[in-house]
DNA sequence: TTGTTAATGAAAATGATTATCATTACCATT
DNA sequence: AATGGTAATGATAATCATTTTCATTAACAA
């Protein structure tokens, strides 16, 4: 876990203050496993920190993931989502969502067969198209136990 | 292309009414390789038919996507945008993104070996977390040719 | 401790999409 | 072909997520 220090001096480039909001962001996504909407997030932090604001929430979040500590999940329909990201490449996951409530799985499995695929093709899309290929998203929906 | 008496026949729990407005936005998507937004969809029509409503671009939109005869695509940022889903499965593909200008380019190779990993994913889901898959989304993102 | 200015938060603005509701026009029946 | 029931339409207003504006606050270098 990055703390003030080392956030400073690994992302200057990104900012300029490292504040009590912007820590308070971040370590809430790097204690849940949940995918929090920003308002989500306000609310929780509210109650620690009342003077917090959406506004806050929304330009950090958007800060943090410039700086690729966390993901913008974007689904269908409703508010983005955001998920802390873990340094280690164990940490990689896919989502698997419920059209109906919108539940989220997280899952893992198969990465190698996956990883195979994902650099096959972007070598291919390098080549054929000269696209500077920078990740990918993998996801399945459907029903889950419950809605089916 | 499905005309108005086959899509009665197939779809008529989707709707009552095969009207001119619907058609109309079924057949721009159809013809298009482009990926629209409503708004795109609204602004070309209303060259044509001057009495078109937005409103009813999005209703029928979101009724089409429902017969499955289009695909919604939500990215990040900016509209939904929507492109019409061939029969064949020859038509399915998948999409490269540029973070920068938000160039699309429809992308579909390797597919058997996507179909491979999509299945064992599929049967592997269902069994451990009794989720009923009903499709996947696979995207790469990155810099297009021009924006790097 | 102080000064500079980046970061904050309240409020207003924006942009996409959805809800409301009076009007229109499909189409089954006559 | 005329009619009537009602699904579909379109203008407007409402909603929801997100961004912009700007006066105030607080991080931190000196």
């Amino acid at each position: 876990m990055p703390g003030p220090g080392k956030l400073r001096q690994r992302h200057r480039r990104h900012f300029e203050r490292w504040t009590v909001p912007r820590e308070a962001i971040l370590d809430l996504l790097r204690r849940t496993t949940k995918h929090l909407s920003a308002k989500e997030i306000y609310a929780a932090l509210y109650r620690i920190y009342p003077g917090i604001g959406l506004t806050t929430v929304y330009r950090t979040l958007d800060l943090l993931a410039r700086m690729e500590l966390i993901n913008k999940l974007t689904f269908g329909d409703g508010p983005s989502r955001y998920e802390y990201k873990s340094e280690d490449k164990k940490g990689h996951h896919h989502h698997v969502i419920c059209s109906k409530c919108g539940k989220i799985i997280d899952y893992s499995d198969f990465l190698s067969d996956e990883l195979e695929l994902v650099e096959k093709t972007e070598r291919h899309l390098s080549k054929k198209y000269n696209f500077k290929v920078m990740g990918h998203n993998i996801e399945f929906y459907g029903l889950c136990e419950k809605c089916q």
